[in-house]
DNA sequence: GAATACCACTACACTTTCTGTAGTTGATAC
DNA sequence: GTATCAACTACAGAAAGTGTAGTGGTATTC
């Protein structure tokens, strides 16, 4: 059945939604507007995630141009993820799901 | 390690996430806002989505109290799901995926 | 009046994704 | 030297998503 007025859905709002339609991004984008560089601060603020999936999605998300991830040369060394402009882009959204969840 | 800024993540944003954290979620609602109202209708507008999880899709935006389906009783019946006020406070969000899409 | 098409799905086998737990490597802390 | 931390990886099993076929009752086309 066609619908007279719907219009497909735009490939790019596909392919911004197939960012976000993965479990946990939106708690580890969360995260990162908090503050959180480190693999442990964002498995500590984003609580029950394997790490195994963090880690995943930590590399998705610097695949997209979402963070960016720095090897720190210390004694251990360290990792950071930092967003880019894209992902501080991305905090509307993530402030739209948060204004719906309040209330 | 502990963030001393990161505050953990809210169980309502979870919660409110876990809702478009599903593959097609945001298409679908996206359909619908463009005013799709039957299956079929959806089925076109999204595309490629299998009917099998467009089916399942629509039952959990039931159960969330964004959609409202109806049985139309005309000869074939017809079903219709209609969004709820609920359903219509979370076009706010998929502007901002529509937002952040283009460009 | 036979064949074809529409509608709103369901069924099923298969693949992909996610989960939970354990372990690794190298350094520092007690 | 035992324990702990940081940033992960490995792996088996569970859950979610895919693609295709089919269903049952109209309705439309030839």
């Amino acid at each position: 059945m066609r619908c007279r007025s719907c219009r497909p859905v735009p490939e790019e709002v596909r392919r911004a939604a197939g960012l976000l339609e993965r479990r946990w991004v939106v708690s580890v984008l969360w995260a990162s507007y908090e503050g959180a560089t480190r693999f442990n601060e964002f498995k500590q603020a984003v609580g029950a995630i394997p790490p195994g999936t963090l880690a995943q999605r930590l590399v998705e998300l610097e695949d997209a141009g979402v963070l960016e991830r720095f090897v720190i040369d210390a004694r251990p060394p360290r990792v950071e993820y930092r967003l880019t402009e894209e992902g501080r882009r991305l905090k509307l959204v993530v402030d739209a799901v948060a204004a719906f969840a309040d209330r």
